[in-house]
DNA sequence: GCCGTTTTCGGCCCGACTGTTTTCAGTCG
């Protein structure tokens, strides 16, 4: 079943982003943009829920039930519509640049008749927009930034919403009479940050019906190709979906193929060539007679190579072939290792669901213990108080002993200040279980600055991970400049563990970076950063992500019992390497 | 537009930073 909340939220949020650009009233902007958050993050499934029932979700009152209702049953809002008629598609394209907001994004299309990221490019290059008031050449600067940034992520989308649209279009097609087999390949299998286009792969005898089934599917927009064997589409996204159907006896092989990377399969193939073999996407063959040897399942392809089956997280050509000649693959960390996720929020700041709900759903992933680690009173917006906090932690104490085996524990997401500094005195920090520290501001300091920062946090003794270490956001804000080698020295040092963030937007550290720092012998935290139920869910990008650093459980802190992590929480206040 | 132990009006997450300005608007977290 298919959730409606993700498309009403994003109407609901266009719908806002219209009413700042055209300056209406902000709160009321505000009103839209908040409804649309709670809808996204609210864990029941909009499309079963009567206007009374939608009016129930927090931020949802009588005028945006009855819109979200009209959206439901007949897919349009006129109101929505209307006021989408007088702002240029474009104009909206522009908000998503780092720093352009919707008064700046309105102000380049009345003065320059600016509606699209090209015309901007141009228009900068012309010098036009030195003469806008409100603009020079520093916001030329860093609209060209912005700009640079997301274009690096080049046409590419976010690991987590390729994951949501293969899901769906797999469990489809999984569904067609015939199918013998269904799924996605190609890098979202590797887990990469960013998917640039989504291979589905189908083994069955007869491939019509599912490339018919295919182009018929409610969020295919437009069909670029459409063959026996491969069908291309696009989808109302604009992102590009690859269905190819194979014999189910190619099925090893065309899911081997298919996964890549290209890299890995180059070095794979080597290994077959030298065996007198030839791999393709039909099958292991020897060379000279053409004979097919194998194709059946990965497992059979790897094993008649002298390989064991290597996990497509690890298949990026960093040195796994060799690892698997020598039988030294790690015995990689899995989702189903994870005993408890140290780092989430709660709606005492800026969390969507109550303790309790938050707790419960944490109890119903399985999980052995749960961190709930809401912000600190430096990040301002958030209004934290010592009592608030102190109250929590009362409410925490109370519940723990409530969610079966689960055990409850009391933290919190401090703020790394400019100077290194954390919200609160020792005092107060020894009353949580565990503090996580992140960085939410002063993002454009010194590498000196930064790196000295950073390691202060981590010679705070009761600093315990590293949240968000980077605080880059994909394709929106790169990573911190800081020296991250002494960074990790001194999390090494100081018995800090490093936070592999799951958010899809985050995954911070990237896989790149934990190669890095595992090499200093650093500890790992994997948490979702959870602000809603649903949200918990993002725990398996962490883990995929983790795996793509080629980590073990026992790399990371949230896999062990509860007593090991306590153990590590205590020595870590003892250590502070100073 | 939402919300209510301030309850049908009048608030609404609030402060800092940035680059522009010559006293502040826009953007961000």
């Amino acid at each position: 079943m298919v959730r409606r909340n993700e498309e009403a939220a994003q109407l609901l949020q266009e719908y806002a982003d219209l009413l700042a650009i055209t300056g209406g009233d902000a709160f009321k902007a505000r009103a839209y943009e908040k409804a649309a958050r709670a809808i996204g993050g609210h864990p029941t499934d909009i499309a079963t829920l009567d206007p009374a029932g939608l009016r129930e979700i927090p931020g949802v009152g009588r005028s945006i039930a009855e819109k979200v209702t009209e959206y439901l049953r007949t897919g349009h809002v006129p109101l929505i519509e209307e006021a989408r008629q007088t702002v240029p598609p474009g104009v909206r394209e522009l908000m998503a640049i780092p720093g352009l907001g919707p008064k700046k994004a309105m102000v380049l299309h009345q003065e320059l008749q600016v509606s699209s990221v090209d015309e901007l490019l141009g228009a900068i290059h012309r010098e036009r927009l030195r003469d806008l008031r409100g603009f020079g050449p520093k916001s030329e600067e860093s609209i060209l930034r912005g700009i640079a940034m997301m274009q690096k992520a080049g046409g590419r989308i976010l690991l987590g919403a390729a994951m949501d649209i293969a899901e769906r279009i797999v469990a489809d097609l999984a569904g067609v009479t015939g199918c013998e087999g269904c799924a996605y390949a190609g890098s979202l299998r590797r887990m990469r940050e960013t998917i640039g286009d989504i291979d589905v792969l189908v083994a069955a005898g007869d491939p019509g019906p599912f490339m018919t089934a295919f182009t018929e599917l409610p969020y295919t927009a437009e069909v670029i190709a459409h063959g026996p064997k491969k069908t291309s589409v696009r989808t109302t996204k604009g992102l590009q979906v690859d269905l190819r159907v194979l014999p189910p006896d190619s099925w090893g092989a065309g899911l081997q193929y298919f996964t890549g990377s290209k890299a890995h399969n180059i070095r794979v193939r080597e290994i077959a060539v030298r065996q007198k073999m030839k791999l393709s996407e039909y099958g292991l063959f020897h060379a000279r007679s053409g004979k097919k040897i194998t194709s059946g399942t990965e497992e059979e392809i790897y094993a008649r190579l002298g390989l064991p089956w290597i996990p497509p997280t690890l298949r990026e050509d960093r040195g796994e072939i060799a690892a698997a000649l020598r039988g030294e693959l790690p015995r990689l960390v899995a989702e189903e290792d994870i005993r408890g996720d140290l780092h989430t929020h709660t709606d005492l700041t800026d969390g969507l669901a109550p303790l309790e709900d938050m707790a419960a759903a944490a109890a119903a992933r399985g999980y052995s213990y749960y961190a709930v680690t809401d912000h600190a009173p430096d990040l301002v917006m958030q209004r934290m108080t010592d009592e608030k906090m102190l109250a929590q932690r009362e409410r925490v104490r109370a519940l723990d002993g409530r969610y079966g085996r689960m055990r409850l524990l009391h933290g919190t997401e401090l703020n790394i200040g400019p100077d290194g500094d954390v919200d609160w005195p020792p005092e107060f920090l020894a009353g949580f279980d565990l503090c996580v520290a992140s960085v939410h501001s002063h993002f454009r300091q010194s590498p000196r600055e930064l790196t000295r920062r950073l390691i202060r946090a981590c010679e705070n003794p009761y600093v315990s991970i590293i949240g968000h270490p980077t605080t880059r956001r994909i394709g929106r804000r790169p990573p911190l400049d800081a020296d991250f080698d002494a960074v990790f020295e001194a999390c090494a040092r100081t018995g800090t563990a490093l936070e592999i963030n799951g958010h899809p937007d985050r995954l911070d550290l990237g896989d790149e970076d934990i190669l890095r720092a595992k090499r200093y012998g650093v500890k790992f935290a994997v948490d979702s950063d959870a602000h809603a139920t649903l949200h918990l869910a993002h725990m398996r990008f962490g883990v995929g992500t983790a795996q793509r650093g080629w980590l073990t459980g026992d790399d990371i802190i949230n896999t062990w019992p509860l007593q090991r992590l306590r153990r590590f929480l205590r020595e870590g206040r003892r250590r502070t390497g100073g």
